[in-house]
DNA sequence: AGAAGAACGGTTAACGCTAACATGTGCGAA
DNA sequence: TTCGCACATGTTAGCGTTAACCGTTCTTCT
């Protein structure tokens, strides 16, 4: 009867407490945590009452408490840098979720601004304040900092790196398998020229999508033109580059398969510079299935890569690490997680003429 | 002495707590409290000996025990719908860092996918179980939101809507100002025929931007072009269609002023097209300074509206409003931050004679 | 010098929840 | 029928922090 107490100082008065629930269910208070928790064996009927009395007061746990109660108050880091706004608003959606979910304190770092070597200082010093790390591109594929976390014991996840590094566990999708089913798609419309607009060295996951190209090409017996091939940075400008090199080929691609959004749209804005329709002339494919690909117009068939889920799903990883903190087998997953091709306007089988038959 | 009970059975084990510090500076807990939260008053040699002891510790407060304590676990609501991701990631990233800051528990909604009518339900329920709601445009002018709300006593502070509604409190820019300044900014240039994109007509930012555009071209004693003005509704795709009809005139401007970034790349798109050199033919500028105006070539001067710290002083306004809650009389703020020009590569004076001096 | 008060810092009891242990209930086997 | 055991629920204590209250000690004024 702790709302009718009376040496209490402290009133709060406002939201429901689990004693509430309680005291409506009939029950104890723990019977409440392990209803709404869904632990251990609680009998049907008594569930249901529960349930209704949450119901009924529209009662809310207090994650606050519940994460102190529990021990089990993680502090979680995300490090970004290179902020692409896309992504990043689905990596913070993602970690968010997780966090709200398993009362996890998250914090947010961004790295973009650290000078020669701080990362490796910057790592060391994270590695004291938490007690587990979410790794986006590009910092997934720092040596450095992942040496440092590792070295310090602390728990780390890369998002949607290329691949899996048997130092610390991974969330991806298979770039591999989703950049050849994208080339294949392409090679069914009928597309046989089809350039490819490679993405930023220093991150494994561009070799993957590559290498999807490459082998998509293969096995439909199309054989490989080193001048279809691009270099790109992930970047909008070093898309414009790549694209106006392609176009003024002697003999231009059909189709254009960038390695991200961004580039894609670079490809659009070029094509239409030189007054191409899209997807009439030229078919122009992306990856990633940011705002990118749909902000502009026509709106680009893409790879949807789940990065919100990802993230949540990054979150789970590390707490369940984090938490069998007695047994000293360090357990390292790899998780990969299903794509998805998204179809949109950009796309449509080759002219068998020559190009340029605008309306 | 918890560390060394007996009857202890729970161990945490792990993180440095307030007690640790306190044994190590020899004070009591109460006063790392204090010294931590630059509360009260503390001698100065005995605040540096427990700063000292926090550094030699590594020590960072646990946020779920200190916002249970503090008996101020607010639970905070953020509302969105159109996600734009450029905007919502700010938005995000603002209101993490206040949360983390104030250690209010931050709760992410999206309401996208309501059907009609859903928004004045959703809104209802909303108010039964948060202490505070924060609401990015457009859903800051939805009237039915705002009355179910306010109707529940629960504060709502709007961020970057227009105008300043005496019912709710606001964080926002002062959209006047900021866009006469950029036309002024036009003028100065030598800009004359300058046209204006408007935003969508259920944002009442929208209007506040046109009619900065206005008062600038009048003290400026230029006449004011119907023709020259379209409507947009903050759409890559609205934008195409309004820049087509600018560029179709007879005589086109030499400058356009865009709502959004979104439409100022449309106008970049559409001028590229057309074989118009950005800005040495025409010069674009755009409103908001999300990524869409720094992703494209070239980049869009445009006005910087801080989002992420309106969000962060967003939930101080709420915190600050929901503690005092033994006061009846209702708190509502208007809080105009300062936005700042951001001067980038699509503008340049017009060139006197005919256009299309193409290199 | 003595009293009044300011400045400082310690004590206690919560905040709302849950792990671990304790107890109670019903059921089948002996 | 009675014991034992599994399952369902209650009890206790404590997670790390801070509000409110209460003693000190150091000033300062008369």
């Amino acid at each position: 009867m702790r709302k009718t107490g009376k040496k209490s100082v402290r009133r709060k008065g406002g939201s429901i407490t689990i004693d509430d629930v309680a005291a409506l269910a009939k029950v104890s208070p723990m019977t409440v945590s392990r209803v709404v928790n869904g632990h251990s064996k609680v009998r049907d009927t008594t569930r249901e009452r529960v349930m209704e009395a949450v119901r009924e007061l529209g009662y809310i746990p207090n994650l606050a408490a519940s994460s102190l109660a529990a021990a089990q108050d993680a502090r979680i880091a995300l490090i970004y840098t290179n902020p692409s706004a896309a992504y990043l608003r689905e990596l913070l959606l993602g970690a968010l979720r997780g966090a709200a979910r398993t009362a996890a304190q998250l914090v947010i770092e961004d790295w973009d601004e650290l000078d020669a070597g701080g990362d490796r200082k910057a790592a060391r010093a994270l590695a004291k304040s938490v007690s587990g790390v979410i790794l986006p591109p590009p910092l997934c594929e720092s040596k450095v900092v992942i040496e440092e976390l590792v070295e310090a014991g602390v728990p780390v996840v890369a998002i949607a790196s290329g691949r899996f590094n048997h130092e610390i566990s991974s969330v991806r999708i298979d770039d591999f398998l989703a950049s050849k089913e994208v080339t294949e798609h392409l090679i069914r419309m009928g597309h046989t020229r089809i350039a490819f607009i490679k993405g930023h060295p220093n991150q494994t996951a561009s070799a993957r999508r590559f290498e999807g190209y490459q082998s998509a090409l293969k096995e439909a017996g199309i054989a490989a033109d080193a001048a279809l091939v691009q270099q790109g940075f992930f970047t909008y400008r070093s898309g414009l580059d790549a694209v106006e090199k392609l176009l003024s080929l002697k003999q231009p691609p059909t189709a254009i398969f960038a390695s991200n959004d961004d580039m894609a749209s670079a490809a659009i804005s070029v094509a239409h510079r030189r007054g191409l329709d899209v997807p009439r002339d030229i078919s122009i494919v992306g990856f990633d299935d940011t705002s990118a690909a749909t902000t502009v117009w026509p709106e680009i068939s893409t790879v949807r890569q789940p990065i919100a889920s990802m993230a949540d799903s990054a979150i789970d990883i590390l707490l369940r690490t984090i938490r069998r903190k007695d047994t000293d087998t360090k357990v390292v997953v790899d998780h990969v997680v299903a794509h998805q091709l998204v179809k949109r306007d950009s796309v449509a089988p080759p002219v068998a003429t020559g190009r340029k038959t605008r309306g």
